[in-house]
DNA sequence: TACTTTTGTAAAGCAAACTTTACATAAAAA
DNA sequence: TTTTTATGTAAAGTTTGCTTTACAAAAGTA
């Protein structure tokens, strides 16, 4: 699953801990996620959904 | 957080264990978030999404 | 009623999401 | 260049999503 986390963050001049402490995860967790090491739970996903003011499925791309 | 799935299962006269198979998790797992005691993995909301043509945003309703 | 299907739930175990600590490297700023 | 900030990554541990097995109860059907 590919996803826009970084492009969104870096394009509101934040830096991972930033992000990290809005989304109330550690900040090596966002590095995982933006490095596709592993996909966030569907809270997470919810939270990065609200802040970024975009539906999961524009942020996140799925390919079986 | 709450969501529809049951709904849209019996609304298609579904089993859990017929949903179960589609989305390729276990008949437990399916009575699981249809209970509410867990929510499901992004992978496993975006195959619902796709089977239930619906936004994850409009299946499951996210509250902090 | 008797039988079958569906649902609920529990226990033990595995895997993935996430944590904390820690350190190394890269990039930006002084 | 020196110092600070941001990022990358690793290791060990916790939590949660999910599995299998198993059984009981509810609901539908003969």
């Amino acid at each position: 699953m590919k996803n826009k986390i970084r492009d969104l963050r870096t394009a509101r001049n934040m830096t991972q801990e930033d992000l990290a402490e809005i989304i109330g995860v550690s900040r090596q967790t966002i590095n995982a996620i933006e490095k596709g090491k592993f996909d966030p739970s569907l809270p997470t996903a919810f939270k990065m959904s609200k802040l970024f003011k975009l539906p999961i499925e524009q942020m996140f791309l799925f390919e079986e």
